[in-house]
DNA sequence: ACCCAGGCGTTCT
DNA sequence: AGAACGCATGGG
């Protein structure tokens, strides 16, 4: 995978897009909530989930802390993987709460191996929790891969390496390491692909059609029917 | 009645 | 290191 083809992606996303801005939530908490619930859940279910979270106030440590488990498992209940995910909330909020005074955004001020580290210590954060939490809620430039980004690499045909660490690392060597710009080539990525690049690829009307091999595959397919 | 969705941990080769 | 499997809900 070559810095090039990253740029060429990139700029594509770019033109389509612009700057999005985005991670739909507001505080940094909230934010590392959302990465552990939407683990391989559609992002609808994590809404509702949230939304019963906040209901009675409940979306903040201390309050996840003293819930039963029982309680938060039915309130996380419609993001799936419930009774999991309502453990790894408690394990979050307990290190928030006991290492960091409630306030998770006093990671920011250490160094990023460091913060990582720790993220991965907790049960249920796995590399691409960790780099959502960095990435959205912390504003460090860790770049989070994600099966929107394999998939639409696998589809661009860019041939990338086996690894999510070499992966992460080459964009971020791409793209400079700079917070807001990592932070929008993946939104405008998981925006992509949740739109126009779903499962079965509508590529006829792919914004990308001039980057991506298999929307130009697709387009050619569709001619030479005619033809 | 399937298949999929912004993974992770465990337990095998 | 990498593959297979369980975890669970709601939408298409």
């Amino acid at each position: 995978m070559t810095r090039a083809s990253i740029l060429r992606l990139h700029d594509a996303l770019l033109r389509e897009y612009g700057n999005l801005g985005w991670w739909p939530a507001d505080d940094p908490f909230e934010i590392a909530v959302g990465a552990v619930l939407t683990q391989n859940t559609s992002w609808r279910n994590v809404e509702r989930a949230i939304a019963r979270l906040k209901k009675e106030g409940n979306l903040c440590p201390s309050r996840i802390l003293e819930l039963d488990a029982s309680e938060l498992e039915s309130l996380v209940r419609p993001s799936g993987y419930f009774r999991q995910k309502a453990r790894y909330l408690k394990e979050l909020a307990r290190y928030v709460e006991r290492e960091l005074n409630g306030d998770i955004s006093l990671m920011s001020s250490k160094p990023m191996d460091k913060v990582r580290t720790d993220l991965l210590a907790l049960r249920g954060i796995g590399p691409e929790t960790a780099d959502s939490i960095m990435l959205y809620a912390l504003h460090m430039p860790s770049f989070v891969v994600d099966a929107y980004t394999l998939r639409l690499l696998r589809r661009m045909g860019i041939r990338h390496e086996r690894s999510y660490g070499a992966v992460k690392t080459a964009f971020e060597e791409a793209l400079e390491g700079d917070v807001s710009t990592l932070a929008n080539a993946h939104a405008m990525i998981v925006i992509h692909c949740k739109t126009v690049c779903r499962a079965e690829p509508v590529c006829g009307i792919c914004p990308l059609a001039n980057t991506c091999s298999e929307a130009k595959e697709k387009k050619e397919g569709v001619a030479n029917q005619r033809s």
